[in-house]
DNA sequence: AAGATGTTGTTATGGCCGTAACAATATCCA
DNA sequence: TGGATATTGTTACGGCCATAACAACATCTT
């Protein structure tokens, strides 16, 4: 037996006590700051702490999970299903609209497209009428795949969102497009 | 002049005609994928879509927006400032505690480590009773920095989400716990 | 017509993250 | 007590992403 009175046993010795027992490590933490927040001098603001740890905390889950469970089995990733997706949708597609549509930099698609490129779901072409263009097409190989894992994608999400009533699902859609629409003007 | 007819001028040609002229590329791209779901058959499921997508494309947004903005100027980074302010709350800590409360692997945390005591923001103690531990500890400049930043953050949050009422964000927050409490059990 | 300006895609560099493999140490159990 | 088993932290490797710099090309302006 060991003789080390002050190590806090499993994380958060003093929680609030009438906390779940079963809560996942995650969750307990969260509570714990909100705790601390709370109690500090100058009151700190727990609710926006909790609400911006708990979108960051879910998508971060919902992320790796989607990643190890659905796609990297299938030999894909999660940012190169969603290109997939977007070209599925659109048909070839330059570069710079993925990066546009995406909000994400120029350089993230090339490095994906070089990705998926290298797998063979994928392709460059040239456009004839501008010498710098390039449009991204699935090859069919591509199609199939993102086809599929399409499908399976869906089925895992809905069992993420199943424990929302269907109000509440369109109510939480609501309340995210609404910080999606307004966004701070000057991002980035 | 040049003659393409074909190409779509903007993104998204065929979208639903009462949208909001002024919405941002990837908000008229969710819009769009959303009627194409919707006119599939099978039927695919516009709604679990949505949901995902906005939730993801809203984590992604923040996430950037409070990298570039807050920390990257400060010589941090988001995931570095989120491990030194779980070490603010609870002190000295071993990785794999980290590891545990942030749903991350253990090497995750090593490398984070590692950016921030080459920084000198943090530093790494044996633990006596157990040869393979260590402790994680803030430095003074580390707990000087999560301090200035924390401020910051909480700031910029604020005005995430400030385009919702008080009862919305509560709203907001119990949804995301549910999803987070419940949370498929066969995680990864 | 030609130079200035802007756009497109790429590369280089560095941080984040996961998995797999590993050495060191601790713990369990026969 | 001593060997099997588990845990802890690290490293190596590959994918993702951003910024900055760049070359190639287009467009604008005069």
């Amino acid at each position: 037996m060991n003789s080390e009175p002050d190590t806090r046993p499993d994380l958060g010795v003093d929680l609030p006590p009438d906390l779940p027992p079963d809560l996942p490590p995650d969750l307990r933490y969260a509570a714990y700051a909100r705790e601390r927040l709370a109690g500090m001098s100058p009151a700190a603001d727990p609710e926006a702490f909790t609400l911006a740890y708990h979108l960051l905390q879910l998508a971060y889950l919902l992320v790796t999970d989607l990643e190890t469970r659905i796609h990297r089995p299938r030999g894909l990733t999660l940012p190169g299903f969603r290109l997939m997706f977007k070209l599925w949708l659109l048909g070839p597609t330059q570069p710079v609209r993925l990066a546009e549509i995406s909000a994400m930099s120029r350089s993230a698609v090339t490095n994906a497209v070089n990705t998926l490129e290298r797998g063979g779901l994928v392709e460059r072409r040239p456009v004839p009428e501008d010498g710098r263009a390039v449009v991204v097409t699935l090859t069919a190989a591509g199609e199939a795949a993102v086809r599929e894992a399409f499908a399976e994608q869906t089925r895992r999400e809905r069992e993420w969102f199943a424990c929302l009533g269907p109000a509440e699902r369109e109510q939480m859609t609501a309340l995210l497009a609404r910080i999606l629409r307004v966004r701070p003007a000057d991002l980035s």
